[in-house]
DNA sequence: CTAAAACTTGACACTGATGTGAGGGTCAAG
DNA sequence: CTTGACCCTCACATCAGTGTCAAGTTTTAG
């Protein structure tokens, strides 16, 4: 699969997959010409790196965290903490969002009732 | 109270708090000097721009709505729209959030296993 | 063999919230 | 009046992910 495919079956643009590689999060093989070759895996970890990415997780932090996803051996007490660490970040990031949504949903209600 | 207060009150620095006055979500009046002078509401407001901020709406965003959180009177059926919108967008994010959590739950939860 | 489509690297641009520093004005206490 | 703390504006820097353009190479279809 070329990078085109990868693109198209994952949504990313051509650039972004470059980038992941640049970044280390996505290992590619090069062809005759150099050109990047990638196994139908590669369409499942895209997606995973693109969701954290979404999520607020920065390439550097999902550099740290992707090998232990897909291999168990690479956990390391480094790692432990630093999962912990995101973990606690990420559900801090819940709150603020639900309460943002409580607002939004608020004030939607609100203006409901008043339209009735 | 001046931005200085306001800065300690909010834990905004002085800085933010005047982009936010040049976005147009915050209002100050000016003394003399041309220094700014809050009143004691605006802490509250600060508030509510920090949680939506940090929730991911951008100060654009932000000064669409803030205006009909404190004035209802501000609703237009374009601002129900907008509303509406936001709201779906902070519930996808949530969404993927939730996601990444437990991916990140998942493996501390695996690595405490493979402690004990 | 040739032309078009797809790929390569490299570089520069943008966005958005915030930091930082310069150069200068204001306010309150002594 | 002076001094030190606080404030003003302006402007440039940062970060991270992505867009985009350029110039050149490779692959593929005809």
């Amino acid at each position: 699969m070329r990078i085109g495919d990868l693109s198209a079956a994952t949504g990313a643009s051509a650039r972004s997959l470059r980038y992941y590689e640049d970044q280390g999060l996505l290992s590619s093989s090069r062809g005759t010409g150099g050109q990047r070759h990638y196994p139908d895996t590669a369409i499942e970890r895209v997606a995973l790196i693109r969701t954290l990415l979404t999520a607020g997780l920065s390439t550097v932090t999902i550099k740290d965290v992707l090998p232990c996803v897909s291999d168990a051996s690479a956990r390391t007490p480094w790692l432990a903490a630093r999962l912990g660490e995101e973990l606690t970040r990420v559900e801090a990031q819940m709150e603020d969002l639900r309460r943002t949504r409580d607002i939004l949903a608020g004030l939607v209600r609100d203006y409901d009732v008043a339209q009735r």
